[in-house]
DNA sequence: ATGCCGTGGAAACCACGA
């Protein structure tokens, strides 16, 4: 079973790119962030057309997350990250699929630090840590995958002494997401790759993919009890090279069955 | 390197992203 993660940066403007990845890659299921798009502007059907069942939490403008499921159902269990009812932001959403708990999350950026974006940022990640904190009391396994705006170690940053400012590097941001690892999750690239340089975003900028100036910032966390059944993991790098490409890469993982 | 590009939405510029 193929589990992917894709912040599109624009669910519309990248419906090709998107479309083109699901039929070349067929993920069981697919989480993506960014949707940029109201709820009623989805693009279920030709979602619904490239063989996917879809539920999604949509927002004007910004943010916006989406589970995507092959020929499987999807049985929504929340779609707001419970913990602060004045957050309107549409960052997270969770279903069963395949008797899988998945979280799909889009956690926020957070710059400019020194501003309620960085304290906002530190509160959902707060937020998400006690979420999860209860999920793994679940039967089912759990995986919390998505856009954790963070990298968690220098080894994902191209050149960390230019981010040790920035709300992705902070030290409280490593803290949160190391807090949240330390619960008993496994990181699935990591797991793998405990050495390797892998990146899942690069900049628009200054030809960061053609340089490979990028960051791992999409993660996959697998609850104790699916952590072995992890089989392989990686970065669809290449689609980052494709026209109209959003910032981020696809980052996936393969599960042996039960 | 403090947004150089890209997206969406509102209004021919702005917010936001990482």
């Amino acid at each position: 079973m193929r589990i992917a993660t894709y912040n599109v940066n624009g669910v519309n403007g990248r419906l090709p790119v998107l479309l083109r990845w699901l039929e070349e890659t067929q993920p069981d299921v697919a989480c993506l962030q960014e949707l940029k798009a109201p709820e009623e502007k989805f693009p279920l059907q030709a979602i619904n057309d490239a063989g996917y069942n879809a539920i999604w939490h949509g927002q004007k403008s910004w943010n916006g997350v989406a589970i995507l499921a092959r020929g499987m159902e999807i049985e929504e269990r929340v779609r707001v990250l419970p913990g602060d009812p004045e957050d309107m932001h549409s960052r997270y959403i969770e279903a069963v699929v395949n008797g899988i708990i998945i979280g799909c999350l889009y956690l926020p950026n957070g710059n400019p630090v020194d501003t309620p974006k960085f304290d906002y940022k530190l509160k959902w990640f707060e937020r998400l840590t006690n979420h999860a904190k209860k999920l793994l009391k679940e039967d089912l396994p759990v995986i919390l995958t998505g856009d954790y705006n963070v990298m968690p170690t220098e080894l994902d940053v191209y050149k960390p002494e230019r981010w040790t400012n920035d709300a992705l590097f902070r030290p409280e941001t490593r803290e949160a997401f190391h807090k949240l690892v330390s619960q008993g999750w496994t990181d699935a690239i990591r797991k793998l790759y405990p050495h390797e340089k892998i990146y899942t975003f690069w900049d628009y900028f200054r030809d960061a993919y053609g340089r490979d100036a990028g960051l791992r910032i999409d993660h996959f966390l697998l609850s104790p009890n699916i952590a072995d059944r992890l089989k392989a993991a990686g970065v669809d790098r290449y689609v980052r090279g494709w026209e109209k490409s959003s910032d981020h890469g696809p980052v996936w993982i393969e599960l042996k069955d039960k």
